[in-house]
DNA sequence: CTGTTAGCGCTTTCAG
DNA sequence: CTGAAAGCGCTAACAG
């Protein structure tokens, strides 16, 4: 074995190729930069030295000399969700773009967890941590994140939050979100113009995050200007998958159907509406209006298509990377930390008049 | 401003703590280690520091020194598919389990972008790289993945080959398969066994990626097996996506249906089947019928219900984690180091026997 | 053009 | 129990 051979189950260093290549390290490293003259023929046997080791630059020093990849985290509940993933499609894109890798973490709804990943990328050195879902607006939270948001701050990094609510304008955190209650308001409105009164919200959740809140907020604001009832009655708890959604509903059906339309939180619980609805013998929309929220891809599938609320999320991913990198980079101003995408209905085929009578 | 307060816009180092403290470095490392006595007063002191601090270790000086966090490294084509997705959350949960964090990276199908992905793994020292997804399996590719396990391997990591075909018995890399081709021949034996004689492949890529490769070897397995024409002709392109196959197949029926069944190559191209099947007045299972391959949520919305192929994900993306963790912590052994997951056929509502006369 | 040297922030012997 | 000091692998002055 050479001398200059690294030790077995040790990667090749740098002084390897150094030794190997009858250089010092300083040349190897001005051939891997390439920001500084070398000779050919040195280049050349550096460049062998490199091939024939195998080497590859250890991150971890490069990071702690200064010149580390910068890397964009990305914090969310689960990736098996077609929203989220959608915007983590749309962070790993604007992120490869600018030449950073791109860190997906889970939490699985616990922000405890949450609170541990944010950590551990704040040692990792991330450029921003964007963090996405729905979560409970209360006290605790907002002290915990403003803490947060100082301390990414002050190490030079940034804190992003998606499809949440800012945090106040003392805080050093930028905010990306899209027009929740809006599309609400709008997709509401809308049943209410074919006349229907009795909307059933589907998809409440005992918590209340802010997502559903923003969303029941559009709801009730949608009733009042059309004079409709808000009857606690016609909010119907369920959590957010399918199967649970599918259950309250035919649970509630089996109680009486005091609605003429049904708003569901996502397009996932109106998936389970619209099966449990099916499977009671109504048909929608003859018998039952039925509207989702997030145009997600699965839901085109749904018979009769669903008519939903359309949410930008993968916009919303890129947008959140443009803004945090930006602002480091000078793209930006720190004016502009704070964007809002509008969303808007998609009319197909799962709305109807209300029934005259029932 | 104490002078132990660290430059603003630049992280508390573990130096800035110690001089809060009134202590050496070597005490604080102790009191974050907690694998030393200190001494009750003087542990509480360094707390407080690092409290006020808002201190967190640099993970990079960590790593450098030994003692990194390692990380599981996540590599695929793009987070929006819901197999993948399932994979992806399989891998973060045994990563998590065994206090592992999760880098996910995605190469939008592009080989030369998987190439560098593993590379910036290697350079970040990532304990395993686990690739997955079907990839065109030629000499080249071969050459390349097994230049990269060997890399992996002296760096003391591991190349975890996840749904793809294992590399061959000297090449250090661990691989998780499922019976891809078995279950394919599964599901298309059953629409043989229902007295189908003429079933279209739809989903043929003009590539030859080894997934579609194993369920086409399913197919024509069983073919031969019922005797059943295999034509060319039944073997139907579409690239990987719902639209693609939408579009194909109308075309196809479009200019004759010669066919009495459809195997689909994944439920993503079956909703497309379905669609175009439903679009040109036919119905699903009575003149046609129809089996997709995954089993993935989204294809629980298919009307009629869709006979699919179960695929264990989820558990693909465990294994692949257990076994390459578990060989280096002396769990699994290297005789272990490949797994064949079995697939099994869920039957559902879209087959049914063919028709007698057509 | 190339080599020497001084750290980046941390852990870990080895001496108190 | 605590501190001093040596490096992990790399880059960036500073000298040749």
């Amino acid at each position: 074995m050479t001398p200059a051979d690294p030790a077995p189950g040790a990667p090749a260093t740098l002084r390897d190729v150094a030794e190997r290549a009858g250089v010092s390290m300083a040349t190897v490293s001005r051939v891997l930069a390439d920001n500084y003259p070398v000779a050919q023929r040195t280049r050349q046997r550096v460049l062998r030295a490199i091939r024939e080791l195998d080497y590859v630059a250890n991150t971890h020093a490069r990071a702690l000399r200064g010149r580390g990849t910068p890397t964009v985290a990305f914090v969310l509940n689960d990736v098996r969700g077609a929203s989220f993933a959608q915007v983590a499609h749309g962070v790993e894109e604007e992120a490869a773009r600018r030449g950073r890798i791109c860190l997906i973490c889970t939490t699985q709804g616990d922000p405890e967890r949450e609170l541990s990943v944010v950590r551990t990328m704040r040692e990792q050195g991330a450029g921003a941590v964007i963090l996405i879902g729905g979560v409970v607006d209360d006290a605790a939270y907002r002290e915990q994140m403003t803490g947060i948001a100082h301390s990414l701050d002050a190490s030079g990094s940034r804190l992003v939050l998606c499809g949440r609510p800012p945090l106040g304008p003392d805080v050093p955190a930028t905010c990306v979100e899209y027009d929740n209650e809006g599309g609400a308001y709008a997709v509401v409105s809308r049943l209410l113009a074919q006349g229907h009164r009795r909307i059933l919200f589907l998809g409440a959740d005992a918590e209340g995050t802010t997502t559903v809140a923003g969303r029941m907020a559009g709801y009730r604001r949608a009733l009042a200007d059309y004079d409709a009832p808000a009857e606690e009655g016609l909010v119907q708890r369920a959590d957010f998958n399918r199967a649970d959604a599918y259950e309250r509903l035919r649970g509630r059906i089996r109680q009486g159907v005091d609605f003429t339309a049904v708003f569901a939180v996502t397009d996932i619980a109106a998936a389970g509406a619209l099966a449990a609805l099916t499977d009671s013998g109504l048909t929608v929309p003859d018998d039952v209006s039925l509207v989702g929220y997030d145009d997600v891809d699965p839901a085109t599938d749904l018979r009769p298509q669903l008519t939903t609320v359309h949410v930008p999320y993968e916009e919303l991913g890129r947008t959140a990377v443009r803004l945090a990198l930006g602002l480091r980079e000078g793209e930006s101003s720190s004016a502009e930390q704070h964007a809002l995408l509008g969303t808007h209905v998609v009319i197909r085929d799962s709305t109807a008049p209300a029934p005259v009578a029932r």
